[in-house]
DNA sequence: GTCTATAAGAGGATAGAC
DNA sequence: GTCTATCCTCTTATAGAC
């Protein structure tokens, strides 16, 4: 899987970025792991930020694809089973990749303030299409009348989204996964307290 | 409340060493805000390294000493009285200071290697004092039967501590604090589907 | 593609004057 | 206590050889 200089160095830096932060890791450093001089890393990237982002982005990319890539959310069955897989999904996508989750996370609760601006564009441009999955399913939902539209749509997708990524940080933070039967008692809970009430 | 050239490197070096990380803040950006320069710095504090510990430890310090100054705690009133009340009560101390609880949270899941090793043995001190507080009254509920003893002593505290610090990092996450009412509907749900199970 | 060499600057920390 | 001056190391990034 990981042949050449650059997943290589991809990998690498990953790692690093994950673990030490972005500030505290260094050019020399990522390179030593990797088997190649500093000077060689800026044959692939222009700079450490342009390596940074390159990764951030796939990371995002990665997660954003799977999930549009869930083929029960495109038939032709009811929104709420809908819902409920979509969380399934997630959380076992994120479960089988506990690393990129927490990376996403560390960037989200502590950038880096020199790249901060950049990161807070990208940031916005991919939970934009994380919520732009979930929000064609609750319009779906209000539509067909499985909520009662007490509440607004953009209320309904803002608790379903911080809802999955209430439990994602739990599994990141204590290092514990969710399992299959959990999932199912964590959602009607969730789905009876919060999605229904009046 | 701040006053002395000291007061003020320890305020701003903890706004720094909280927003950017301790790898990231440097002596120079401190000493610039407090209005020194940065050997100055070096009257007070050895190194920057002390002086981040010497803000750690405080903040921890203060977060113990609030505990252990519970009255209700040292009172004889039922033991299940208090571990509600222990939890009301570091909830409404971790919303007046979620900048504190950020602090150690972001300490606790991304340590910089360069003191690493020496961020675990202080986290395990500090954190085996809470055990302590939390332990003596959990051992007072197992005691006198108001726990049924399914589990483990240990057990129980585990899931109790654990069951506190997941509501402390969701209010650090989502920046919204727990309402006096939320806490009681937490509690019992917490209470009857964890403490008493089988 | 990868190397050596090096520029240009930032960082932690110290010496010693006042 | 606070300053100026300075040391030494680490860092990103570039120039140019192979």
């Amino acid at each position: 899987m990981i042949s050449g200089t650059n997943d290589k160095i991809r990998y690498v830096a990953f790692k690093l970025f994950l673990e030490k932060g972005y500030e505290a890791t260094n050019v020399r450093d990522i390179c030593k792991e990797v088997g190649i001089k500093a000077s060689s890393l800026y044959f692939y990237y222009q700079s450490k930020q342009e390596l940074f982002f390159s990764i951030y982005d796939e990371v995002w990319n990665d997660k954003i694809r799977f999930l549009e890539s869930i083929e029960e959310l495109r038939q032709d069955i009811s929104p709420d089973i809908k819902l409920i897989t979509l969380f399934k999904k997630t959380v076992e996508y994120c479960s089988n990749d506990l690393a990129k989750q927490k990376f996403l996370l560390r960037y989200h609760l502590f950038p880096p303030q020199e790249i901060i601006k950049i990161l807070r564009e990208k940031y916005k441009f991919w939970t934009d299409k994380e919520s732009g999955i979930v929000s064609d399913i609750i319009q779906e939902c209000v539509d067909k009348k499985v909520l009662r539209c007490s509440r607004s749509t953009t209320d309904y997708i803002k608790d379903y989204i911080k809802f999955i990524n209430f439990h994602i940080t739990e599994m990141i933070i204590s290092n514990i996964k969710i399992s299959s039967n959990e999932i199912y008692s964590l959602w009607f809970s969730f789905w009876n307290s919060n999605l229904l009430k009046q």
